[in-house]
DNA sequence: CTCACTGCAAAACGTTTGCACTAGG
DNA sequence: CCTAGTGCAAACGTTTTGCAGTGAG
C-alpha cells in the first residue's frame, strides 16, 4: 500500500519536472510512513542517521517543493513550529491540549458550511479547515491516577 | 456596548488578581475595538503614539496574561505571526487567500461534530476551530478587472 | 510597602536566503 | 552537459527571557 503511494507520488513529482534526489525521496518516504504529523525538525532528526550531512535547509526546501506539487500539507497550530502531513485523503484533526498529540479522525465533509459561508460573505470559497481540541485518553488516565 | 465589554473584562481581570496597568488597559481596549485581527506588532505600532516607550515585550506579556484569563484567543495561520482576537462570542473566520483579510462569520455551532469526534476518539473534547478559505469580493472584483 | 509589571537588550527559535559545489536527468 | 538541488552559514522576523527599576493596589 505504502509502496504504491510512494510510486504514485514519485510519478507526480516526475511529471512536474522535479528531480528525485536521495534526500527528497527520504523525506517523502518518511512522511508517507509516519502516522504522526512531524515538524521539519522531526524529519531532520529522523533522517540524520541516513544522511549525516544533510542540512535543515534541505528539509525545508523539499517540504516546500512537495507542498507546491500538492503532495504535502502544512499544518500550523498554536505551538511554534509547523507540522507536515501527507495530503492523502480528506480528514480532520483532533489535538490533545496536554501532550500536543495530533490524531486523524474522519467526518463527512462539511460542504453545507462552505456553501453557507459563501452565501453570507460573498467569498469564492475554496476549502476549509477544522480542528477539534480536547484531552486524549492517555492524558485523561494520567490525570485520574494523580488524584 | 464596547464600554460594557471593557468594564466586564476589567472586572474579570481584577477577579483573577491581575493589575490594570495603563499599557494593559490600552492593549485590551485596542483589541476590543478593532474589527481586524491584529498581530502583536500591529498592536505595538498602534499604541506607539500613546506609549512612546512601551516595549514589544510588554505587548506580548499582556497578550499572554489576557489569554490565560480567557479574554483573548491566539490564532495561528500559515503566515509567520500570530493574530489575536477577543474571545467575545462564538464565531468562525473566513480568510481571503489573496489579501489575507480575516472576517468573522456566524454559523450555528457544530456541536454534533464535537460529539462525534469525542465518540470516535475517546477524547474529552473542549472546543473546536473552523476556518473557511476563499477569495473575498474585492479581490474577485480586482481579478475581473485585470482580464 | 510590596510584588506584579514594565522597559530594554540580548537570546532563542523556526525558517529563509545567498552562494559555491554537486549530481540528477 | 546544464540546471535543479545540496550543504553550510549567516540573516531574518517573531517571540521569549533576564534583570534592574517602577508604579498599582
Amino acid at each position: 500500500m505504502a509502496e504504491n503511494k510512494l510510486q504514485e507520488s514519485i510519478a507526480t513529482l516526475k511529471k512536474a519536472g522535479v528531480r528525485i534526489t536521495p534526500q527528497r525521496h527520504a523525506v517523502l518516504d518518511y512522511l508517507l510512513n509516519s502516522m504522526t504529523h512531524p515538524t521539519a525538525d522531526d524529519i531532520y532528526k529522523a533522517l540524520e542517521g541516513k544522511f549525516p550531512n544533510m542540512s535543515v535547509a534541505t528539509v525545508y526546501n523539499n517540504l516546500r517543493v512537495l507542498k507546491e506539487v500538492g503532495l504535502v500539507r502544512e499544518l500550523t497550530y498554536g505551538d511554534s513550529s509547523s507540522r507536515f502531513d501527507c495530503n492523502t485523503s480528506e480528514h480532520y484533526h483532533i489535538i490533545c491540549e496536554k501532550c500536543n498529540k495530533i490524531e486523524d479522525f474522519h467526518y463527512p465533509s462539511l460542504d453545507e458550511v462552505e456553501k453557507l459561508a459563501a452565501q453570507v460573505t460573498g467569498y469564492d470559497v475554496s476549502h476549509h479547515r477544522l480542528e477539534v481540541y480536547g484531552i486524549c485518553q492517555e492524558c485523561q488516565q494520567l490525570d485520574k491516577e494523580k488524584q
